[in-house]
RNA sequence: GCUCCCUUCGUCUAGCGGUUAGGACGCUGGCCUCUCACGUCGGUAACAGGGGUUCGAAUCCCCUAGGGAGCGCCA
């Protein structure tokens, strides 16, 4: 029998990251066994189905490289299927018509409360004739005795008692199949061997399996993988940063990355931190994931994304810094070469935001020398060899970064001063902060011209400060 | 309220009856160094509490506490 596993989300929304880790275990699952990976869009609310939120979806897995080999199908072209498979159960007697009123139904669940009960539909139709003619929705007959069993792949055995559940709907009075009949069918007709979802679903599986068991369809297995939770512990939510996948990419970080972070929370493997899809794929279990929650840390998947982006190669990386620079209303493409900028910076950004961020200087020029950093380095003993650095700079040709490095360092020779006591001047002068990549590749990025301006300007503004 | 699930450093985790409780992020000290960063060497910090079982419990059992989920004509 080949794996076959889903990823079942409802479009009602973006992909978020719990989604995205529950794709991509799987994901994993099913390429480890060399089964099948469906995508399937429960899109029966149809108040609450979008359009827009199925495209966020598709986009979502895209970027993340969570290909899939059968889909996306969707919940809502499968209505006869739906309907077939309840009225064979109405025709088995596995279920019955039912018109209880809201108000009923409400005070039974006061009711129950009040009694310090679980609130349960009591089976006040089981035995009533309901006409076909007059509203009315289909409850399926849950085994009133004994009790359930799953054994969960991640929880282990839970067993559930019979009577802690009730008939629910399958159908509503409009007609349409409620969720946890159409799972149970679609995952049945689409031979999923593998539920693997959100820990959320724990206690309707009992309910799906007693519907399994009474149209006689052999039982997949089930794996209930924990929650993420936020950074504070709570439930993860917009408040506590981004939790759209996309929005990750837009703030810069790399599929990878995110891929890499994701694996990690619930699962592991020994000490190992970094892992490419394919050691994923050889390496990942569901029997090793995690049975409690985990929280989101911004900061991890900060590292990770560093790492890839040091690992990177220059070329793909400017290919996707490029977009980053419209924040900064820049248009990179008239400047320093964006591979140069990457190969310069990608050991000093967590995110390729912030790699656009901290280059932006070298596409144009900044309003004001940062404070602390002017203070420091633009003082009037930064003067002589400014000047000097900047007769030097003036008359050279050859603008690369061997031959500015030799002008630095040959004038700091002759000047009997240390390395320091020009190159940070002068960096303040041309980056107008006190950070950025060695010296040379700094002036060779930022070019001749708008060095020698922002130099001119420093010794200004040097000049302005001693008068005061 | 009821049912189910969960509980190792701040965070992600290793551990699967005998370990100085290991790694990673973060924080932090040193080194490297033209700055920042990278790299590198070190430090900080945990078995929720209480009972058992056992020669011996982070590991097995029970209770308590805390957290989460579900109890929809949502999925």
């Amino acid at each position: 029998m080949t794996v076959r596993t889903r990823f079942a989300p409802s479009p009602t929304g973006y992909l978020h990251v719990g989604g995205a880790r529950t794709a991509l275990f799987n994901y994993l699952y099913a390429r480890k066994h060399g089964g099948q990976f469906v995508l399937r869009i429960e899109d029966t609310d149809l108040e609450r189905s979008t359009p827009e939120s199925v495209n966020a979806i598709l986009e979502g897995m895209t970027w993340l490289a969570l290909d899939y080999d059968e889909g996306p199908f969707y919940q809502t072209h499968r209505f006869d299927r739906y309907n077939a498979v309840i009225d064979e159960m109405m025709a088995k007697g596995l279920a019955y018509r039912c018109n209880c009123s809201r108000e009923r139904l409400d005070k039974l669940r006061e009711d129950a409360m009040a009694a310090k009960e679980k609130p349960r539909y009591d089976g006040h139709c089981r035995h009533q004739h309901v006409s076909a003619d007059e509203p009315h929705v289909i409850r399926f007959k849950t085994p009133m005795e004994g009790s359930v069993v799953i054994d969960d792949l991640v929880r282990g055995r839970v067993v559930i008692p019979n009577s802690e559940l009730d008939d629910l709907i399958i159908r509503r009075t409009d007609g349409s199949p409620t969720y946890n009949l159409t799972v149970v069918v679609d995952d049945h007709d689409m031979a999923i061997t593998h539920v693997i979802r959100g820990d959320d679903h724990l206690n309707n599986t009992p309910r799906q399996i007693h519907m399994y068991q009474a149209m006689g369809w052999e039982l997949p297995a089930f794996g209930h993988v924990p929650m993420i939770l936020g950074d504070d512990g709570s439930r993860l939510s917009k408040r506590h940063g981004a939790v759209s996948v996309m929005q990750y990419r837009d703030d810069g970080y790399l599929p990878e990355a995110l891929l890499n972070y994701l694996v990690r929370l619930g699962w592991s493997h020994g000490d190992q931190e970094v892992f490419s899809i394919d050691e994923m794929v050889a390496l990942f279990d569901i029997a090793d994931v995690n049975k409690s929650a985990s929280s989101f840390s911004t900061e991890k998947l900060q590292w990770l994304n560093q790492h890839y982006i040091k690992a990177s190669e220059p070329t793909h990386l400017a290919r996707l810094l490029s977009p980053q620079f419209a924040k900064f209303d820049i248009d990179p493409s008239d400047g320093a070469d964006l591979i140069q900028v990457a190969i310069a910076q990608q050991e000093r950004a967590k995110t390729l935001e912030e790699m656009a961020e901290i280059s932006a200087f070298i596409y144009h020029d900044f309003d004001d020398f940062e404070e602390a950093a002017a203070k420091k380095h633009l003082r009037p003993v930064a003067a002589e060899p400014l000047r000097a650095v900047r007769d030097r700079l003036a008359s050279l040709d050859d603008w690369s970064p061997e031959p500015l490095h030799a002008v630095v360092q040959t004038l700091a020779n002759e000047m009997q001063l240390n390395m320091g006591k020009i190159a940070q001047p002068l960096r303040v002068a041309v980056v107008g902060r006190a950070a950025s990549p060695g010296i040379d590749v700094t002036l060779y990025l930022v070019g001749k011209p708008a060095a020698l301006r922002r130099i001119d300007k420093a010794l200004a503004f040097i000049e302005a400060r001693a008068q005061n």
